[in-house]
RNA sequence: GCCGAAGUGGCGGAAUGGCAGACGCGGCAGACUCAAAAUCUGUUGGCCUUAAACCGUGCGGGUUCAAGUCCCGCCUUCGGCACCA
């Protein structure tokens, strides 16, 4: 062969780019006759910053899995879109007064033109962008059946609320209790808010979890997010009232051991009952003192218990009749359980603080630990627990005082999430406009659906507005409209919905993107749903994962769509870090830019380090160095080009090897581990640069294997090769597992555990010819020389072990 | 506090209970070159002049012919949740 021109991606990258994009090499075919594959990345938000170098490390890992699905007949949908509502944008906009669509609009096409440069084979005809009014249209429609089915209402919720900006802060606008913009202390306000009923679906999520292929730690962060937990309601009558108070335990079983009841200190009862309260000015100071709190205080300050004791109104413990205590502590929510708890101090650590602090008696009844030193919360026998005594199993005791609550009709058993309903409105500009309309007469009344989209007005000024309302209140025109119901004024709800909302079905428009009849055809959801392998970031296998599993569960049991989960596998990547270690962040300056690494070492090299840096579900730190690695890897391969020799098949000396390479590739590519398939392929090249010539079979399968993860120079190579017809559309190669056996291999002989030699034998040798030959060997014998054999170990392929005296 | 993941050379990392350190980076030496870069070849855990031996996968025990891997008890780091009754 002779020589050939110097690798270079510069001309070789823009030139496959294009060849790909005038052929259509990677739309997903529109019959249903292949096996089909859908291979999803979670869309990116397309911030003003452009790429990093940790977004295409997701990219790049389920490109290769695409890439290698269309070599093994597959008819494969990779799609790509943006999810493209949101703050940064928004907060932008105001900063520089231009409109956030067309933000949005330079920032998708900056991302656009930015994936294009690494090559990935997404299908760009499928494009969604969930501001686009003919994606929000389905938005608003999924929001309109929610509605439609009862899973929306509207409740009372304190916001944190800044009082000199006047603006609704999120939890992360106001971290440490300061508002975010001016430095001022945050205060609790409440406020109306729209809620979806997830809690419905709490059971159905965690089941639906049994059904799909997670990662362990995955399905684990969805269980814990839920929290479900298993008790028991309890009703503890007033002292010389009808009323009860009704509280939710987990151990009912140590109401034997209750000496006082506390209360959220919003709690409702409180205020019923301010006539009988003697201490009322104490209790609406304290209340004050709370509703100051910020969240973090609430949570981060767990050591100092803070509450008081309500003078004139007590409970009655309703297993012993013996009067109850009740105070009042922000140590108890109001959004878990009932709002108020039966406090054991002996097997609560939280109620043992309290009784501490405020003196109050601390009874045992369950034995074990030293409670005078700390709460028990172990396993141990009942006493002091009159019919319950004795029992020395949790679950019996559980259970026996949850058969007696329920006979004597002061409770019953019952479950609790720690899940919260989703508050599902904003007051900023940027989002969907929830499609609801308030009338004087009829009141929450749904946009008809004919009406959809309801789209954003043209506004000004996108700052939000006084009192936390959002910059669409200042909009008459689209405030004021009539009721859909009586033809009456009316006015429109001006919160948009969160940004969760467009990214909780995106994947189903991928399915049908260009559809105006529905938000997808139930034909093209029977064919690509689900999702056969979802990858993302950890950063998201709690809520997006959640919430999007509960859109798609509801849709399917309104029969929408055709399966009950979303999502047959996800997997996750790890973030990849700044050379120091770091998270990346502008304020550390260790971002890293993949342009730059692209212009210097080209997209293949830039691609195949991503992938080699290290375990794809670890985090990695960068290293310019390494990178630099694979590009130089990249070189060898390409000069292989000139080591081509005439011949048929594999040679002698790599068959093994080949065959080796090929299965270990694609069963690490199945398993994400790119790094050593990586490896292997760089094993083979040095292999093939020790044997100084390189068969024209070797190196088409070399280029094959390695075309997913370098798709631009294996191309270029390819056609080199004199093909005509594109690799992506090549067969993936196959291996002989014949193939991979030498006739003889080298085995490690140990004495005693430890390697002391090496000896070549026959492949083929059995365990029991081996165990009872072997000794003889004279290099064997050499080391065993004067000892007394005591037993044989031979692992086939491995190594032998002789135990000696 | 709870849940999860992870601790292996100078660095990133390999290793179905079976030869620890594959592969890469970095280093060292050589070849080519007037020289440098690039490239190629060799070498590279520690101790040691060398060899042999010995020591080596966060720490302490244990199981096993054999432990980075399994078991028991800790320590550290990271991610998530967190006064959830």
């Amino acid at each position: 062969m002779p020589p050939i021109a110097p690798y270079n991606p510069k001309a070789i990258e823009p030139k496959w780019q294009k060849i790909w994009e005038e052929t259509h090499a990677f739309e997903a075919e529109a019959s249903h006759e292949k096996p089909k594959f859908y291979g999803l990345i979670e869309f990116p938000y397309p911030s003003g910053a452009g790429l990093h170098v940790g977004h295409p490390r997701s990219n790049t890992a389920m490109d290769i899995i695409a890439r290698k699905r269309r070599m093994q007949g597959y008819n494969v949908l990779f799609p790509i879109g943006w999810d493209a509502f949101g703050l940064p944008t928004e907060n932008f906009a105001i900063k520089n007064h231009i409109h956030p669509a067309i933000v949005t609009r330079q920032n998708i096409d900056h991302f656009r033109r930015q994936l294009k440069m690494i090559g990935f084979s997404f299908d760009y005809s499928r494009e969604v962008d969930t501001t686009d009014p003919n994606y929000f249209k389905w938005t608003q429609w999924i929001f309109l059946k929610l509605f439609e089915h009862g899973m929306v209402f509207r409740d009372k919720t304190l916001v944190n609320y800044c009082p000199f900006c006047k603006v609704v802060l999120s939890n992360e606008d106001s971290q440490g209790g300061k508002c975010d913009i001016c430095h001022n202390e945050v205060v609790q306000l409440p406020k109306d808010v729209w809620y979806l009923r997830i809690t419905r679906y709490a059971d159905k999520l965690l089941e639906g979890l049994k059904t799909v292929d997670y990662p362990e730690n995955i399905a684990q962060q969805q269980i814990n997010w839920i929290g479900k937990s298993t008790g028991a309601f309890v009703r503890f009558p007033i002292r010389g009232e009808e009323e009860t108070i009704e509280i939710y335990t987990t151990r009912p079983d140590t109401l034997f051991g209750v000496t006082f009841m506390v209360m959220a200190p919003e709690h409702p009862l409180i205020d019923k009952y301010a006539g009988r309260i003697a201490n009322m000015g104490a209790v609406e100071a304290y209340r004050e003192e709370c509703a100051k709190k910020t969240e973090f205080e609430r949570t981060q300050l767990v050591k100092d218990k803070t509450g008081l004791k309500l003078e004139g109104l007590s409970a009655v413990n309703p297993l012993t009749g013996k009067e109850v205590p009740i105070y009042l502590s922000d140590y108890v929510m109001m959004g878990y359980g009932t709002g108020a708890i039966m406090a054991v101090p002996a097997h609560d650590q939280r109620d043992w603080e309290f009784a501490h602090k405020f003196g109050i008696e601390i009874i045992q009844v369950i034995e074990g630990g030293d409670i005078s030193k700390e709460a028990y919360t172990g396993d141990g026998v009942m006493i002091n627990s009159d019919f319950l005594n004795g029992l020395t199993n949790k679950k019996d005791s559980i259970a026996r005082a949850v058969e007696e609550v329920e006979k004597r009709g002061i409770g019953r058993a019952g479950v609790q999430y720690k899940m919260k309903d989703w508050a599902f409105n904003r007051q900023r500009y940027w989002g969907e406009p929830i499609p609801l309309v308030h009338c004087p007469k009829c009141g929450v009344v749904a946009v008809p659906y004919d009406q959809l989209p309801l789209r954003l007005p043209q506004v000004q000024d996108f700052e939000p507005g006084q009192d936390g309302k959002s910059p669409l209140a200042r909009i008459p025109e689209f405030v004021h409209c009539a009721c859909p119901k009586c033809g009456g004024p009316a006015e429109r709800e001006t919160d948009t919905m969160p940004q969760w909302a467009g990214s909780s079905w995106y994947f189903l428009r991928y399915c049908d993107p260009h559809n105006d009849k529905a938000f997808a055809d139930m034909e093209e959801l029977k064919y690509w749903m689900p999702v056969d392998w979802y990858n993302g970031g950890m950063e998201h296998v709690t809520r997006h994962l959640l919430y999007s599993r509960f859109w798609h569960r509801f849709l399917y049991d309104i029969g929408e769509v055709n399966t009950p989960e979303p999502y047959a596998k996800r997997t996750a990547q790890g973030m990849i870090l700044g050379t120091d270690g770091e998270k990346m962040s502008k304020s550390r300056g260790n971002v890293v830019n993949p342009d730059e690494v692209i212009d210097e070492i080209g997209a293949d090299a830039f691609r195949c380090y991503e992938m080699f840096m290290g375990a794809f579900d670890q985090a990695i730190p960068w290293s310019t160095n390494g990178a630099k690695g694979c590009r130089k890897f990249l070189d060898r391969v390409w000069r292989l080009q000139e080591m081509v020799v005439d011949g048929e098949g594999y040679s002698e000396k790599l068959n093994s090897l080949m065959h080796q390479t090929v299965k270990k590739v694609s069963e690490d590519i199945e398993r994400m581990k790119f790094n050593t398939a990586i490896a292997a392929m760089m094993t083979l090249v040095n292999e093939m640069y020790a044997a100084g010539q390189v068969t024209r079979a070797e190196l088409e399968t070399l280029v094959k294997l390695l075309s997913p993860v370098a798709p631009h120079i294996c191309e270029e190579m390819w056609q080199n090769l004199g093909h005509a017809e594109p690799i992506h559309h090549q067969p993936w190669p196959a291996w002989d597992e014949e193939a991979l056996k030498a006739d003889e291999v080298e085995i490690a002989v140990q004495v005693n555990g430890k390697v002391r030699g090496r000896i070549m034998i026959p492949a083929d040798l059995t365990r029991e010819t081996a165990e009872q030959t072997l000794p003889d060997n004279p290099d064997v014998q050499r080391l065993t020389a004067g000892k007394t054999i005591v037993k044989v170990i031979f692992v086939p392929g491995r190594l032998l072990n002789i135990v000696v005296k």
